[in-house]
DNA sequence: ATAAAGTCTGTACCTAGGTACAGAGTCAAG
DNA sequence: CTTGACTCTGTACCTAGGTACAGACTTTAT
């Protein structure tokens, strides 16, 4: 297998520019050439597609870079990784549920109350110190 | 009350450098001044803290600077940018949700397998397709 | 042999929400 | 009246993950 970056960027459904891009942030290595066009082969192909399931699965650029470093028996390792990208996660998602439940407050509030101002806007404008 | 904008900035443990942001993206208005320096007063001090209280809520600058125009009488519309907020983070909260599943499904598969190799790291160099 | 299509290098731009800093001018305290 | 602290303007930089494009060069197809 020989391809030119375009044709590898098309065998994966990618942007040749993003590929360039992985490269300048070290995550696909460059291949040397003598000529001066590169090319990449079976290997290469096997990177992005890690790369791109990787994503897939949430993880973020610079654990992927990580994850590409390891081997089938650093099970620890790698473990770690997803470990602690699942708990970026749930904190993130603790964050979300907070907001969600203080805007649907909010929203309630409005909904049933009896004022004719709406109780949110009250509520942002209201001044914690009102002295002038 | 007659503040000068680090005053201001102060008052409200805010950066200087943020509440000129907030004038360049016009979420804040530039007080005229007949001299050089321009002074701020209580309705930027209640500008501020609306957009603290809002951005706290997990509203977005663009979203505060739309209820920044809104009237206490406007409560379909104050509601409606809530509204919308609270579906994108629906949406996101959904979105983790299901990487989290996926990520924690690997996890389990590594600890309970009795393979050498592991699970996660097999799954990603798997080739779709295997021909060279 | 030539034109079209592709590649390489370098750089700028995008979102969102800021932060930082240089250089010039200004204000206030001692 | 000087000095230090502050302000104003403009611009660059940061994260994360790309996208886009110009200008020079190479390869391929006809």
């Amino acid at each position: 297998m020989n391809l030119t970056i375009g044709k590898l960027a098309k065998s994966c459904n990618i942007n040749v520019e993003t590929i360039r891009y992985y490269q300048r942030i070290g995550l696909m290595r460059i291949p040397e050439s003598t000529q001066s066009y590169r090319y990449y082969h079976q290997q290469d192909l096997e990177t992005l597609s890690f790369i791109q399931k990787a994503k897939d699965a949430g993880l973020q650029l610079n654990e992927i870079k990580e994850l590409l470093t390891l081997n089938l028996e650093d099970r620890v390792e790698v473990r770690h990784v997803i470990e602690q990208r699942l708990n970026k996660i749930d904190e993130r998602i603790q964050e979300l549920q907070g907001l969600k439940l203080r805007l649907s407050t909010w929203l309630n509030e409005c909904k049933t109350t009896e004022n004719e101002c709406c109780p949110i806007l009250m509520d942002l404008k209201q001044q914690a110190s009102t002295s002038t």
